[in-house]
RNA sequence: GGGCGGGUAGCUCAGUUGGGAGAGCAUCGGCCUUACAAGCCGAGGGUCACAGGUUCAAGCCCUGUUCCGCCUACCA
């Protein structure tokens, strides 16, 4: 099942499969602690460990390997940390449906024996994502492998708690928070996300203290009203000035409410009267505080409600809200119910309707930290690219509030907080402590929260590489080079990660930070399981091979915009793989060893043309890959492979290569085909890593693996690659001609197999030479008999013509005229030229453009002209002869 | 409510200081030419969303309109 060279097809799978355990058995991932080199590092965003690989990993993580695959080619110290994240509430949610599945909760089991089915799960399932980013090639240095949870993660995780809990940047206290009440855990705002979604707003009145009429609120979440300790009006308003107004009752709980006067209540919204929840609405809290008003907390925990809800106790908070406007009407004081647009917050991790909660919490004072992480993207220590979301991270880190970092969940870092039982202190130390530091009391009791994923990963490009300990590695990798998360979580993620990056290690966590795009299915829709139109990527690496896949990824990643991915793209760069393939099929049939150093050869036109394109191809190419664009980079690579290398060069060479320009020529130019071949794959290798490590073992001359090679070899810049000018234009002119007979013959129907007699005039002498000590090419490659070059002269008769700059290619048609088809063809190209030609005519005209123009534009502009007339007058009088010879023949 | 991105060929999209509208796929025509039919050669196809403006010159810069998508927000 080996491929063999002799095969006409690439076949993916067991090549990926021998060279990937080659790579790793090796050691070729490994990055050096003191080697000399330029080091270069990029840590994984890490995933979570209950995921599986879907398009966002494998093009974040085809893109980073990209990086790193390249960077190694230069000669660089690569370090690609990879690892995973332990994501509490996610895989908490996991492994409690894994127990039910086993018919017990974490309940049932206690917070030890969970903690430890966690970890037995981790075991078993916890590296599949692993292993699926072998699947895509990645190059991580996975002797490192690094999980949030681990032993040195978790010491760093107190030592950052303890340190800012000491400067005052952590704090504890009694708040509103979003509160899930499936995951039974408060969450943080980003947490929460928000959906328009079709509700009712209902009016409901609440008579005066003294039983007449009322004030008619509006609420959205009828079941609050219960808990209301307040009713307030703008200070402004008219309407609630009267003695008699001063208070209110609240209907079925009969509690007396004052009526308050508060600046945010918005007078021309309903009847500028606002029910006031404290505890289960964030401006209702900021108002309730204002005015010392008490909270009543009526929803529990559990999403029920409290005894606080009075006979409504223990119903569910939907169906409270169903009996509160049921008793409401009873007693007629719901005014009305209108449908209402309003957005509401959903659980990011389980999508159940968030509820805004009191309770007591650990917060991250976010300020001052964000202020050193807007500093440094504004000073360009750290760039986001595209620059694009560099406001968004503006904006956000400006309007930053404070970040809720305790989680009532089991699965986490637990807060290194103790609370002295006899005294009340609170303890905050890196390790259990044996007394009270107030009191000295032995009773301390820990805090059972623990702390959001975020605060572990925020941590991941330092604590990955050992800290707090000075290791070797952070010495020579911090900062990191580059970070590729996606958007989605340039707030999560990569914002906490500068705050925490600045303020522990005093230097930004990243030099760049390369935000890339979203991967959308074939219509542009987002993908997600409900929808059903999820791609599965390891499905397409099954069906058309990793390389395939990666070079899909890599040609639609277009900074900026979503990509939207479909079977058929990754099809047609799987013929590229194969184009590919088959091109070193053909080049190794004839290479056998007769390939030498190419340096000091006199080298044919094609030879010197090729070499050229390919530094031009390695030049573009490289600098792409180095700003991130790696759509220009895989299109570079993909035209100069398939249209320059293989349409032009193999076909050009073949007469070479099947000796019939002698033995000499014949290794002169497998010399020459062995260097582009050569350079090529490692050019590729980045992208498609396998089919090039493939080829590269059965190139002669190669010695172990493609990923130890260093190009250019002089790892020199590969802007001063030179170029050799002259050949492309020597090059261009015989393409020029072998196109324009290629065009005759295709339009004109002529049989590939029937060899063509040409003469071509032109009155430049250079021109005429170099056709003529290039006439075999051209003869090979346009299917020709006989080939003759002329200064202008005797127009020859019964021919198609065809006009390049500086000549005029006449194919005879004797044996095979169609002059109808031929006068049309002519017609046809003369109208074209008309057509260009107006625009340039006109802009030659403007005594404007002639007055204001640059020079050189000008001139353009007139010999485009010029070149555009004489093309058109050559065809025209050859038009003319040949309605002249044949008079009889109109347009048909 | 605020902000951002997009509208270019039938489809998907490039188009980096304003100066000749491009690619891939699809379509049409011709080819089994000894690396590749997963291929080769050739062809057709666009009022660059709409309307103004700046400029000698606009797909590109400015203003407005419209459609689509996304992010963000504590108007009950």
């Amino acid at each position: 099942m080996s491929s063999n060279l002799l095969d006409k097809g690439y076949e993916p799978h067991e090549v990926e499969k021998r060279w990937y355990s080659f790579w790793e058995e090796e050691g070729l991932f490994a990055a050096s602690e003191n080697g000399s080199q330029n080091s270069y590092s990029i840590v994984i965003p890490p995933p979570n460990v209950t995921g599986v690989l879907h398009m966002g990993h494998a093009l974040n993580n085809t893109m980073q390997d990209i990086l790193c695959r390249y960077k190694r080619l230069r000669g660089d110290n690569v370090l690609w940390m990879p690892g995973t994240d332990h994501a509490g509430i996610a895989t908490q949610n996991v492994v409690e449906k894994h127990l039910a599945g086993q018919g017990t909760d974490r309940h049932q089991l206690g917070r030890e024996k969970f903690i430890e089915a966690v970890w037995e799960w981790r075991k078993e399932y916890g590296s599949a994502i692993i292993n699926q980013l072998k699947h895509l090639g990645a190059s991580c240095d996975w002797d490192r492998e690094r999980f949030t949870m681990d032993e040195g993660l978790s010491t760093a995780v107190r030592k950052v708690f303890v340190q800012l809990y000491e400067e005052g940047l952590i704090y504890r206290g009694n708040y509103i928070i979003n509160w899930c009440h499936r995951c039974h855990t408060a969450l943080a705002d980003l947490e929460v996300e928000h959906e328009e979604i079709d509700g009712n707003l209902y009016y409901i009145r609440y008579p005066y203290a003294d039983g007449k009429d009322g004030v008619i609120v509006a609420t959205t979440r009828p079941e609050t009203m219960l808990g209301d300790t307040a009713v307030a009006v703008n200070p402004d308003d008219e309407r609630y000035r009267q003695t008699g107004k001063e208070s209110v009752i609240l209907p079925l709980m009969n509690r007396q409410l004052p009526v308050i006067k508060d600046k945010y209540v918005d007078m021309s919204f309903g009847t500028g009267a606002l029910k006031i929840t404290p505890a289960h609405d964030p401006n209702d809290f900021e108002i309730g505080i204002r005015h010392d008003l008490p909270s009543i907390k009526v929803i529990g925990d559990d999403g029920m409600m409290t005894a606080e809800a009075g006979k409504f106790k223990g119903l569910d908070r939907f169906k409270c809200r169903e009996e509160v406007v049921k008793e409401l009407e009873k007693e007629g004081l719901l005014e009305k119910i209108e449908p209402y647009k309003h957005s509401v917050g959903h659980c990011y991790r389980c999508k159940t309707v968030v509820e805004p909660n009191l309770s007591k919490q650990w917060f991250v004072s976010a300020k001052p930290l964000a202020a050193k992480a807007i500093a440094a993207v504004k000073d360009g220590r750290t760039r986001i690219i595209p620059a694009i979301w560099e406001n968004t991270y503006f904006d956000w880190m400006n309007n930053i509030r404070d970040w809720c970092i305790s989680r009532q969940i089991w699965w986490g870092h637990q807060i290194p907080a103790w609370t002295c039982e006899e005294c009340g202190e609170i303890v905050v130390a890196l390790n259990t402590p044996e007394k009270c530091s107030a009191c000295g009391g032995k009773k301390l009791i820990q805090e059972t929260d623990v702390l959001d994923t975020w605060f572990s990963s925020a941590l991941w490009p330092f604590s990955t590489m050992g800290w707090p300990d000075k290791t070797p590695l952070l010495k020579k990798f911090y900062p990191t080079d580059v970070l590729g998360p996606g958007f989605d979580i340039l707030f999560f993620w990569v914002a906490r990660m500068m705050m925490m990056g600045i303020h522990f290690m005093g230097d930004v966590p990243f030099k760049d930070v390369y935000v890339h795009a979203l991967v959308r299915d074939e219509k542009g829709k987002k993908m997600s399981k409900s929808k059903g139109n999820v791609i599965d990527p390891l499905t397409i690496i099954e069906k058309y091979g990793t390389d395939a896949f990666r070079f899909t990824l890599a040609a639609f990643a277009a900074q900026g915009r979503d990509i939207k991915m479909s079977e058929k793209r990754v099809e047609g760069y799987r013929h590229f793989v194969n184009k590919l393939w088959n091109a070193a099929r053909f080049a190794l049939m004839h290479i056998d060893n007769s390939y030498d150093s190419i340096e000091g050869h006199n080298l044919s036109l094609p030879d010197k043309w090729i070499l050229s394109r390919l530094n031009k191809a390695a030049i573009n190419a490289s600098e792409a890959i180095e700003s991130y664009r790696f759509n220009d980079a895989a299109g570079a690579l993909y035209k100069f492979v398939w249209h320059e290398f293989c349409d032009w060069y193999l076909e050009a060479i073949k007469p070479v290569l099947y000796g019939k320009e002698g033995e000499d020529k014949r290794k002169r130019t497998l010399s020459v085909l062995w260097r582009v071949l050569h350079d090529t794959l490692i050019l590729l290798h980045p992208f498609i890593p396998f089919v090039t490590e493939e080829i590269w073992n059965k190139l002669p001359g190669t010695e172990g693996s493609i990923m130890r090679a260093i190009f250019p070899p002089d790892n020199s810049d590969f802007a001063k690659t030179v170029r050799d000018l002259e050949a492309e234009a020597k090059m261009g002119l015989v393409m020029q001609v072998i196109t324009g007979i290629r065009n005759i013959r295709g339009e004109m129907n002529i049989s590939p197999s029937m060899s063509l007699d040409v003469s071509i005039q032109s009155d430049d002498g250079i021109i005429r030479e170099t056709i003529n000590q290039h006439k075999d090419i051209i003869v090979n490659l346009a299917g020709l008999e006989v080939l003759s070059v002329e200064s202008s002269g005797k127009k020859p008769e019964r021919v198609a013509t065809s006009v390049i700059e500086g000549a005029t290619i006449f194919v005879s048609l004797e044996g095979i005229i169609d002059f109808d088809r031929e006068t049309q063809r002519l017609e046809k190209e003369i109208n074209k030229l008309t057509n260009e030609l107006a625009p340039v005519l006109k802009k030659l005209k403007n005594e404007n453009f002639l007055g204001k123009a640059p020079e050189d534009v000008v001139k353009k502009v007139k010999d485009k002209k010029m070149q555009l007339l004489e093309k058109q007058q050559k065809l025209q009088s050859n038009l003319d002869r040949i309605k002249a010879l044949n008079p009889v023949q109109g347009s048909s």
